[in-house]
DNA sequence: TGGGCATAATTGACACGTCAACCAGGTTGG
DNA sequence: CCAACCTGGTTGACGTGTCAATTATGCCCA
């Protein structure tokens, strides 16, 4: 059924000029959506959403604190993305690192008080800053109906994983 | 009508948490399938996504070649991003530069036959992948949907400029 | 006992982006 | 005339991300 059109089946059909457009447009405006909420973090808080997520983590953390890996698989970086991005955090005082007691070569990342403190003033306005610049762009069903996309999306991307 | 709760009324409202939770996994999402799709690009080109947008204005300008800043407003790009990209594919042969004979300061960006012949050996891999990873995602109707998405969100961005 | 292995994390090299500063060459107005 | 500005473009500094290599530590077992 599948090998009605022998040759051109669907494994090598490309996209029609009218997907391509949709493509464009979608990759285009997601851009351009998280380079201004990027913008608006980085002025009205000075943290990169990099920053924001990490601090989020540990403050959602046990004794703000937790393990560099299990921080890492937390929030889906890899290891040595977010050893250099604690490396940057550390310098401007925001994070600290000290060994594990009870794991052998782990690396303890706490939260001080000052990422405490910018993390605590950055959410109000970073949550406000979602809500006009993505929430506020749809109605309620096509809030769905984009949630709906990223979840088939997600779907697929899980299913179909790099070989 | 819009000030029936008067302290708390659009404008500060924060978002509900099902509202943060489409959000969460919208940008989650659009980066993952950005960035598989520039690992495709890479492995099976060698090129950057960057790259591609580049080589994609060149071979469809007049002569395969145009100016700088033109250019940065048709991809629309920053000039300096532009800039450094153009060194850098500059030093890999891609593109080469050249002093503009009818505006002054101005600078020419041409193809060259390496530049040309790689972004003749990516389109067909690369559009497969839009395809694979994009749009087989869905199904025709969500995939328009996803359009819609894209639609408002820009729309809604472009109201909404940066005071 | 002493290789090999696995795990945890860091490091270095390099591509990419942004921002601000800078460098030409006009044009323009006091 | 020349200073003030505008345009086109580059540069440097720095934050960010990926990949591959490296370091440190414990474990397993021949």
């Amino acid at each position: 059924m599948t090998k009605a059109i022998p040759e051109r089946g669907r494994g090598r059909r490309l996209p029609t000029a009218e997907e391509l457009r949709i493509w464009r447009d979608f990759v285009e405006t997601t851009e351009a959506l998280k380079s201004r909420l990027a913008s608006r973090l980085q002025i009205e808080s000075s943290l990169s959403p990099g920053d924001y997520v990490v601090l989020l983590a540990l403050s959602e953390a046990q004794d703000n604190q937790m393990r560099s890996s299990e921080l890492a698989t937390h929030i889906g970086w890899e290891r040595s993305r977010l050893s250099h991005h604690l490396g940057r955090m550390e310098r401007r005082g925001l994070i600290r690192r000290q060994e594990c007691a009870t794991v052998p070569r782990g690396a303890e990342v706490l939260l001080t008080p000052t990422g405490a403190e910018a993390f605590r003033r950055s959410t109000v306005p970073h949550l406000r800053a979602i809500r006009e610049l993505f929430v506020d762009a749809f109605t309620p069903e096509q809030l769905l109906a984009a949630g709906e996309t990223a979840a088939a999306l997600r779907a697929h991307l899980d299913t179909h994983q790099e070989e």
